[in-house]
DNA sequence: GGAATTGCAAGAGCGCCGCTCTCGTTTGTT
DNA sequence: AACAAACGAGAGCGGCGCTCTTGCAATTCC
């Protein structure tokens, strides 16, 4: 860890200065402490002072890490989103059957909602109501797409591997294309082959992500209490469904 | 509206005094300041001194009609839960062939996505991450019922007049009845005379709800930039898709 | 009707917050 | 050795929630 960089080559590559190397390691001992916090407390209640505090620095110290509060949110939303992205990536792909498609979303779901409940500060920070001033960089969107991009790759295998999804309602509207045209072009930009019918199955996946998204929020703030008594088994039974819905079925 | 007290009867009725008066206008004036302010800004930003100044008030006097900041937010929780659910209420009312249950599901969806763009402060008040410590009141439990128990009577006066659902998928798990438990009491505290199927019915009401929530909170949070270009659309799509998974049909 | 009690608005003040600025000190460069 | 940049600490600004005290007005008691 101390020569990593001097391995390299014949100095082509700069050695780190002491300096350099105590700044990327204070910034990530602040990162950690505000993390901890994070995690534990919300969004709204992580001060800087109280991260300062804990790394035994003055707060206006800590200003020569990250520029505001604000910065150290973003830092903190990078961070989080990819933990998620990775927890759900690593849940689809521990399960080892790839064509069991059933099995590959029941996975991904299941890791989403476990780091929810086993991080609810985060959870807030990421998909809890965001500060009206704030707009997200467009480094934390990418990090954002993660999850999501685990749960579209998964119905487009499914559907590439001869999955169909029941008709629409005949009371629905005909304009889908052009409602899920935005998400089209998404999954243009990122290399997905387009099957039949994408933009339906558009509309139901971004409708399977929010309805999970809806169900987690509930259990988690506490808006299913007096209505559902077994939080697992109502979560088992809505993302089931919801596969159902898109065409994953636990044949194949 | 002086003598509103005083024509009760003689002297049966206490007329209320001078202060008993004001103290019950102030108290609105600072809860509308109060309101006018959360609707545009977020509760986290809601400041109990902005309030005070916008009234003509110093900070202090305003603790004697709120106990505390979180005591004005939980007077706000009340008057905007009842506000989102009279809004509900009305939209269902205002349709007036009462059988048109799929009509009345439409009618009370679009009233809250409506409410909750119209009002996003209040929204994320009720709706989004909640302050670590607080608990809601039992009051407000009532207030927040409201909205839910709109969408709940349309699908039972549906499925009271024949609606039927589709089965579930046969990879879903077998313990409905011990998950919805809480549900299924609610229901009968409530009066709501059961229809077959039940705890399905209730599974996926309480489902359809949670996923109406997703669906407005990720519009109203900037989730859905990038996947759908038309909100209306994606979100009447999403009601219909709902409707038609809780039985109800454009017929009848 | 006058005295005691209660309700009220204002002010000062406490500890917290985000953030800025200044001032010595340390580190790296030439 | 001289200079420049980065850094940590401290003081300080305005704003926050909240408490306590002080004078004043409305109400109630005798």
């Amino acid at each position: 860890m101390l020569s990593f960089y001097v391995t390299v080559g014949l100095m082509t590559q700069k050695a780190p200065t002491a300096r350099e190397r105590a700044r990327t390691e204070i910034t990530a001992e602040i990162l950690a402490a505000a993390r901890s916090r994070l995690t534990q407390q919300g969004p709204g209640e992580l001060s800087l002072r109280a991260v300062a505090r804990d790394v035994g620095m003055v707060s206006s110290a800590v200003y020569r890490y990250f520029a505001s509060r604000d910065d150290l949110l973003t830092a903190l939303l990078l961070v989080a989103y990819n933990e998620l992205g990775e927890a759900a990536e690593a849940a689809d792909a521990a399960v080892h059957d790839r064509g069991d498609h059933l099995g590959r979303w029941i996975a991904a779901c299941t890791a989403v909602r476990r780091w929810a409940l086993d991080h609810p500060g985060d959870y807030a920070l990421l998909y809890g109501s965001p500060v009206p001033g704030y707009v997200a960089p467009q480094d934390t969107i990418s990090a954002a797409t993660r999850v999501t991009l685990v749960l579209v790759t998964i119905v487009l295998d499914a559907h590439a591997s001869g999955a169909t999804i029941s008709p629409a309602p005949e009371s629905a509207p005909h304009n889908v294309d052009e409602a899920m045209a935005d998400a089209i072009s998404f999954l243009e930009v990122h290399g997905l082959t387009s099957v039949a019918e994408t933009s339906e199955v558009a509309l139901r996946t971004v409708g399977a992500w929010s309805a999970i998204f809806g169900a987690i929020s509930f259990e988690l703030f506490g808006h299913l209490v007096g209505s559902v008594s077994d939080n697992e088994a109502y979560f088992e039974h809505t993302i089931i469904r919801l596969a159902d819905d898109l065409g994953l079925t636990s044949g194949t």
